[in-house]
DNA sequence: GGAACATATGTCACATTAGACATATACTAG
DNA sequence: CTAGTATATGTCTAATGTGACATATGTTCC
């Protein structure tokens, strides 16, 4: 956010200071994209670790091949929630769960 | 899950054995639960912290107080995406969000 | 009691997400 | 090349999530 939105908006009330960050929000929405693939990635790890394909883990959470695929693809039309209970079902405790939140992700080839 | 069901379930071609632990759905929906719940208290105290009320939360994240009441509630018409992306707009950062997600939740009063 | 404020609950229209299916692409082994 | 298998993509209908609003229930101060 540039310095002159931010003083339009500190006019407008939102003055307090300790709330300056909040105003980043393309910050907050980066920040989201990247705990999604973290998610989807971690999806993928396990199901590789267990040497399942994507039919086979479909069959444990109860969907399809093809909703595995775009979860492991972090799809547009695939929610957190869907990630954390399939990962929930293949066995992660819930501090698996937060460990996969605040890995950074892989390094990915250009 | 009791034994008998495990058995039933292994006949049934579920031997893998290292594959048991997700056999128990309901316990990962506990842990859904929960997590859900521990992110939902995350928002409020974030909140609180800021002095901040609901009616203002709203007006940052672009919602209203009726619903932001219904995070914190951790209502089942809220979504862990939508508390999420609440969280990071407040300006936790992802290794905030796995703190959440991790910590066990406060003792309730009865 | 009642005014002023904060939080909770119920409902609705509209938007987004989920599973299913078909089909496309990728990779291996013969 | 061609089967066989694994993964990816597009699209449909039903289910679920979202913001908004009205209204209810606290809570505090006079």
């Amino acid at each position: 956010m540039d310095k002159k939105t931010r003083t339009k908006l500190e006019a407008a009330g939102w003055t307090s200071g300790d709330a300056a960050d909040f105003l980043d929000l393309s910050e907050a929405e980066a920040a989201f994209i990247e705990l999604k693939l973290a998610l989807a990635e971690d999806l993928r790890l396990r199901r590789v670790a267990r040497h399942l394909n994507q039919t086979q883990v479909a069959r444990i959470l109860g969907s399809s091949q093809s909703r595995v695929a775009k979860m492991e693809a972090a799809d547009s039309s695939v929610s957190i929630d869907l990630l954390i209970r399939s990962l929930l079902k293949l066995g992660a405790a819930r501090k698996d769960v937060a460990k996969a939140v605040a890995r950074p992700l892989a390094a990915r080839a250009i």
